[in-house]
DNA sequence: ACAATGTTACTGACCGGTACGTATGTATGG
DNA sequence: CCATACATACGTACCGGTCAGTAACATTGT
């Protein structure tokens, strides 16, 4: 009976937040709200209550801290993403519509800040930067999923129609970051609705 | 005749480049290519030959420098959108379409980095920071004048075509950035006309 | 003991911004 | 005809602060 309990508590408990944890949830946060061009590093490891060592011991650099946090964004995204797909099994259209309508009430929230991924390869331009390779991983893919469900719903241009599904959620990201409350972000879902409609009929 | 052209020469040719049009030349070009946060000051004028006082007497602060540049872009995008309305008088799905066709051609130019008015924004989220409210008044009346359009057009929702072609052309401005040649904004002119198509309906 | 973290102090480069002296053109007064 | 005066335009040198990143060592928990 001794020990039982203290291995029982430990083991369910959150297991003490490690300080690379912390680093990286703060980040997240100020590298969303802010940017990361406007965040120092500084800045970071006071809000996570840690000291700058820990997070140089953690991550490499400020690039890769960058891109670490946009590892853990694209990872949340394609779960949305998924949830969106699993809740309509077999109709890419009701995927793509469900997908969009939620992206569309996001745009709507008071701090919408736009899709992290976008923002950071719009901070960074260079080619090869650490963060912005992520992003651009995150949006080959995605065009090319866009493409596969709009193929699969039977368009006439299959190409096109995932093409123009990929540039009305760029512009959702971005409207929405500009417009804030009752922007034409939230109108998103009912443009891809009607340009899925046009692009079916033969 | 003595004095005469010495008075002409003097009025029509370039009076001297000052070190103010100089200045915004390069900022012109190094906040469009690699962001304003990017660039500091000591580089703009290192590249165009003048000194740093020479800028803080021209422009307030960076902040104020970033926000002229921004609106010398405001200029020039309302000159570049103004031709291809009138080019087609009186049909303004065409214009649409000729300005659409535009953006998408320059998405696919190899150093193609969006637009400028966009970037700043996702650049300085903070509301009223000077450079962002050149880039949002930018938008407020682009969206104005694209809901006037679709509502000439006689769309059944005027209000969500005008948003919904606001959104491809955001779309265009960033996908032409991200994905570059061969990109998905080389179709943002087709999907236009289809989202066109679709809303004229009843 | 060992591994992870904290502490302190530091680097060199760069940030935006400024105090202050200097050249040059020009208009006026003698 | 020339000297002075003044405004405009520009340069040198510097400010305090912050940037990303590190070295060396102490502390902690298991």
């Amino acid at each position: 009976m001794p020990s039982d309990n203290k291995i029982e508590v430990s083991s369910n408990a959150a297991p003490a937040p490690k300080a690379a944890d912390k680093i990286l949830d703060v980040a997240r946060d100020l590298f969303y709200r802010e940017g990361i061009r406007a965040i120092g590093v500084d800045e970071i490891v006071k809000r996570a209550g840690v000291t700058k060592p820990s997070l140089y011991r953690s991550f490499p650099s400020k690039d890769e801290l960058a891109a670490s946090y946009l590892r853990k964004y694209d990872l949340e995204f394609w779960e949305r993403f998924d949830e969106a797909v699993d809740a309509h099994p077999g109709n890419p259209r009701a995927q793509i519509i469900a997908f969009l309508t939620r992206v569309g009430k996001r745009t709507q929230k008071p701090d919408y800040r736009g899709c992290g991924m976008t923002n950071a390869a719009v901070e960074y331009p260079e080619r090869g930067h650490p963060a912005r390779v992520v992003s651009e991983n995150n949006k080959i893919e995605l065009r090319r999923r866009l493409r596969a469900m709009a193929a699969a719903m039977g368009a006439a241009d299959s190409d096109t129609l995932g093409d123009g599904l990929l540039l009305l959620i760029e512009g959702a990201y971005i409207s929405g970051q500009l417009f804030g409350l009752g922007g034409p972000a939230a109108a998103v879902a009912r443009n891809a609705d009607l340009l899925i409609e046009a692009s079916l009929k033969k």
